[in-house]
DNA sequence: CATGAATGAGCCTTCATTCAT
DNA sequence: TATGAATGAAGGCTCATTCAT
């Protein structure tokens, strides 16, 4: 019986760390950590100021868990992409084929307006940025695999290890993005990266 | 002779707006732009609030003016170290040769701290970014001429318009230091930037 | 139990409410809205500036509500006045009874530092001022019944509307009201309003 | 010769002045004396603040003199207007056109913002209001003759004094503009005047 | 007379966090 | 766990006036 008022309680709370969650995820979404206040967060998630200092232990914490989530989320997605490769695909073809969807997400999916807020965030380093930049991110693994495959097939060249043309492949993206959400809406982030992506590649071939 | 009076006056008002102004430059590349007041400002420069106030419209066209000053004398630098180049170097060569200088001067000249706070302001927009990322900007006329005369020399390919490959060059040296900027002090910019120009180049030579 | 601990921390945090309320009353009676910061408001309520925010949205809204509060206070009183009215009294004497009572509260009650206050709150248009000039109010709907008592006492004459009628006797306790406002203290309230409804009443009087 | 010199810079003086003086009214009378800065007088002025001080003690004494000013030329109007009636034309007569004119000039001639902005700093008082609402001003003088006339043709009660009636005539519009002042857009100050005049006329015939 | 740089008090509002209940 | 009142530091900006030149 007392398990059973505490399981209820330890629901309860669950669904208030919940909803203080969702609330800031879309308010965050919209206006950007720093135009989000913690009132209104509450506010939105219709709980006390007090409850939000119970779940987190501050506004930048929840922003850390935000985050980490999300991409976690989106390297699963990446991953089943990656997937639906056929084994004998060419990993230049499999690299283009990813880098255009993981830029679909980020322009369709995730959305300018979300895209800036991070890039924001990790620059402005109020969060925790290693889930999304440190090196053991689930996409580094990916990209790892796909560039070793495309030396074992010789389409690549030999000169750099993996690591390192892995990271150039992700930091070009990455600076592309950040060239988006500062120049947007007059950037194309998609042609711009393929266009990116296409000397890169040619510059990486085995000659 | 009253040219003089006034010239000493006028002297007083630019010594004034030059104390709030350097005042201003040491505290934002230490603090950042968001965590330096004006208060601080004109406390550090020993003269009154209001004073600010007559020679700066607000904080964010003090900021403005620091950075467009800024960019401007950087680019006078990378100018005149251009010149110093043969007329008849490769174009490859004197592009690396620029890129490392540039990578110096954000290294060393610069530093860290200074270029993050300029890479934040960049994406937060609270400034005026076009002194910075805008086309017309010197930076961009430099590597056109040289990415010209590697077209002229035949070292470089075709298939892309001169402009196209300046942004790209540009856009990868921005996207480098921003990677630069998050992962501080685990990264280093120069042999990065040299490692992806050498892919970058690779991709471009004419084949 | 639990009901009563809340109603302690309620009746806290109204009585904080009061402190802020009453203070910001008295100060903005002696120096005018404008004349009264919100930090001489919190400093005589003994509470801090950020729990003047946590009760008002603003100060203007704070002015607001102390506006509406005081119209409906008055015209309460000015119902009960009314209601000591036999009901076979002349339209005129009571129209009489109750401008020369509206004039007492004015000059003593209130006071003519906070009738100028209002007054130039009204024309600043600062403040909400539809509780103090609304058609709605109270007082509008007492001189309506007492107007149309005196048309259907035939003591008025008929060619303006009751609505008129009322709006200009109103308008005219205003106007001189204003006056008052603006020749104090060389200007007896009391009299020149009797002297204007004498005028007015005779003009109304059917012949 | 010495004089001559000393002419044209005090003729360069009165243009000076005249210049703050033009700027600052057209300033106040868009924007309200409040919310006109002595910065935005001598910017308009093309003058620096310096010389805003050589000529005015303060922006509240050049309120005052623009306040007398406008004033006086406004009465000078009015008397013209008044002298083209017959000798013999009814007071009543004559009072409901010169109030008409009146009320003409400050919608339509002044206007509402003027107006509002003129009625705002009676009642602030930062300006000497005398100009405007001292006895002396020429427009009791002529309502004073008006009212006469009215009582020795036997059309007016003799009951109160002349001034008197003068006063409340000047009230009455001063008060119902002030209404305008509080109600604009949704007040048409010249039916509402007029009723109320019919009403007062009435109210004041011999009966 | 003219200039305009300098002053500094004043003002409203925001917000993350704490803590007693 | 949940509440929400209370805190207080921080921050950008306005403006009438002065005064040395």
């Amino acid at each position: 019986m007392k398990n059973l008022k505490l399981n209820n309680r330890q629901a309860k709370a669950i669904e208030t760390k919940a909803k203080i969650y969702d609330s800031a995820d879309q308010l965050f979404r919209t206006y950007g950590f720093d135009h989000v206040s913690v009132d209104s967060i509450v506010e939105k998630a219709g709980v006390s100021k007090g409850s939000f200092y119970v779940h987190f232990d501050s506004k930048n914490s929840l922003i850390s868990a935000l985050a980490t989530d999300f991409v976690a989320r989106l390297d699963l997605d990446y991953k089943s992409f990656l997937e639906s490769f056929p084994p004998n695909a060419m990993a230049s073809e499999i690299l283009l084929s990813i880098v255009g969807k993981i830029v679909d997400v980020l322009t369709l999916t995730i959305g300018y307006n979300s895209m800036k807020i991070i890039y924001e965030a990790l620059i402005t380093r109020t969060i925790n940025t290693d889930p999304i930049v440190g090196y053991d991110r689930e996409l580094y693994k990916m990209f790892n695999e796909i560039i070793k495959k495309g030396i074992d097939q010789q389409e690549f060249q030999t000169e750099m290890t993996i690591d390192t043309i892995t990271k150039h492949c992700i930091m070009a993206i990455r600076g592309i993005t950040y060239e988006w959400c500062i120049r947007y809406p007059d950037f194309d982030l998609k042609s711009e990266v393929l266009i990116h992506f296409k000397i890169l590649l040619n510059g990486l071939k085995k000659q």
